[in-house]
DNA sequence: TGCTGGCACTCGAACGCACAGAGTGCCAGG
DNA sequence: CCTGGCACTCTGTGCGTTCGAGTGCCAGCA
């Protein structure tokens, strides 16, 4: 097991590469912090923490930095999520609240996280499995065609055409309504498909084939909607990453244009809690080199979605985990009031 | 005036400059066209277009390279569209055919734009003031809260919550939806206004109120829709640009990250016809050292939004305007058809 | 008048080299 | 187990040299 003073060492190796960005050396470390030890000791202890694989140097006779591995110990042990300053809570909070419908929550939530962090955010729309219902409505637009329209509790809106096998009555149409909208609303998006099972069969045979188009199209629509949506900002932080630009840029990139990607990103991240995927952890290759903090938030005590910020594995991992964890309880209680 | 050859001489060095990436010389230029002149000759033409300020040298001793005035004469007089080929027609065709609804095709537009470019997609959504109105719904979902639904016949679909100064009776909503909808359907968004004007004053006093709030809501959402959406892709293109990165990447992430910045770049195009940008030719700063190529397009014959590219100076003018029109065209024909 | 070949010149990129500085590993002594 | 000292190894930097592409200019030729 590693001692005490060596686990100081790598935390110091951490924090001043973070702030520098160049590989430090022992005679700095004892300089900056506190130790209490020499240089000399201090590189032994830096000797044992690269044979465990925490620390490595880029060459002979340059200083440390670390590993995925130290940065994970690092995260695991080391580092407190660092709470932000109340001025930065308030400025989040005047930010969030400005917003008008659920796109400008997500798209203010989106900047807010890019500019605190100064990396690249990423926010899931609320998902509608998770979410519950609102109000199903349907409109009548011509004979044989309907929209449908879903609301969910997070203010999320989903609308649907429908063309219907034969025409379909007013008195039907506010009958299926209100049937519909008894058995389903409040419910979670999750137990309508079996709640809505029955439906068809308690109308007239002539009305069962648009019964049946109508909810299968409902079901779709949550099916569908389980890929989710999400937006992303701050892409521009890229650029101070490195000055080995193109390489590393590159592929992040590319990563961050396919939504597929950043949704198993996402998805992979722990259902409660804050989940810290550093480097290799990352399954997708373009993001070998891009640390992931991500969270869930929702409106209610439980998470209906997730968000996060994707940056260099030397990244202030205290001060990103406290800003992600705020944003999202704020976006969590402006989601719920609305 | 400049002579013919001298022209020629421009188009030779855009085209070298445009492939290569590097400072073209008098000397290549002969190897690389017939020109039918010898290096010194070339030389003094050299001499004369950088007099004129269409090309410039980057340091004493090194070769040519277009300013934007080059590129501009280029672009207006010396190079025509280049048409694409018809596998890339046939994968354009089948490739948009598969969307499903208008996000889908917008976002199948920016992947198809970005790859055959190899640059920055942007692609407006169809503007609202432009389209007409298929169908206006009115819901109740409380006492005094009722949704407002619009659709157009370009696919799109805005939702607004409406709370209500009193509680607003079934009739009077059907009435209201009725009224509404025999003015406003089939009429273009712009004229919306001057028809439901004097709207309240045909209703009851008590529910005048409600009536007007509607009206404004209905109002407002055309106004703020006014400032479209946008879908960009292809960022990771961006990284193709030269080897002096940080510098001219960064202004550009940022400036696509502003959605302002985008619609008034586009805004800024001609309203018919391609719009090239170039270079300084950009109000935006952050732009100056890339060129937009832009074109509207619609549903039918009149153009409803804008798409276009943004890319290095340094770009396949033809090349980018034929791919731009290209895709527009059959983006049209997609908004026609569904 | 306009094109051409020749020539001297300029200047940036590439290379080699020496040097300073930071950092290391190791060892002997407290 | 810590420390100071020491020899060693690199990288980064500055400097001078060379190399070559490219230019401008000029005299000659059609």
């Amino acid at each position: 097991m590693l001692s005490e003073r060596r686990l100081e060492v790598l935390r110091a190796i951490v924090q001043d590469y973070v702030g520098t960005e160049e590989p430090v050396g022992s005679k700095a470390l004892t300089e900056r912090h506190a130790l209490g030890v020499s240089p000399a000791t201090v590189r032994n202890d830096m000797a044992v923490l690269e044979e465990e694989g925490f620390i490595a140097q880029p060459h002979t006779s340059a200083g440390r930095i670390p590993t995925d591995k130290g940065y994970r110990l690092f995260v695991d042990r080391l580092a407190g999520v660092k709470p932000l300053s109340s001025p930065e809570r308030r400025a989040i909070q005047n930010f969030l609240d400005g917003a008008v419908d659920l796109d400008d929550v997500v798209a203010r939530t989106v900047r807010l996280l890019a500019q605190l962090t100064r990396q690249v955010a990423v926010v899931q729309y609320p998902s509608l499995t998770r979410s519950t219902v609102r109000h199903v409505e349907l409109l009548s637009l011509a004979p044989a065609r309907l929209m449908l329209v879903l609301i969910t509790d997070t203010g999320r809106v989903e609308q649907r055409l429908v063309d219907c096998p034969a025409p379909f009555g007013e008195t039907s149409l506010a009958d299926l309504r209100a049937r519909l909208n008894s058995r389903v609303v409040g419910r979670r998006f999750a137990d309508v498909p079996q709640l809505v099972q029955d439906l068809p069969e308690s109308f007239e045979p002539e009305d069962r084939g648009t019964v049946s188009t109508v909810l299968s199209t409902l079901l779709e629509t949550l099916v569908e909607e389980t890929e989710e949506r999400l937006m992303i900002g701050g892409t521009a932080n890229l650029t101070r990453f490195g000055h080995d630009f193109p390489l590393t840029i590159r592929p992040v990139l590319e990563a961050l244009e396919e939504q597929v990607v950043l949704l198993k990103l996402l998805g992979e991240a722990k259902e409660s809690g804050m989940t810290v995927r550093i480097g290799h952890e990352n399954a997708h290759e373009g993001l070998n080199s891009t640390s992931v903090v991500s969270v869930g938030y929702g409106s209610g005590g439980e998470a209906v979605a997730k968000l996060g910020v994707v940056g260099p594995t030397r990244m202030d991992y205290p001060g990103t985990m406290g800003a992600v964890r705020a944003v999202a309880r704020y976006v969590g209680q402006i989601l719920a009031e609305s």
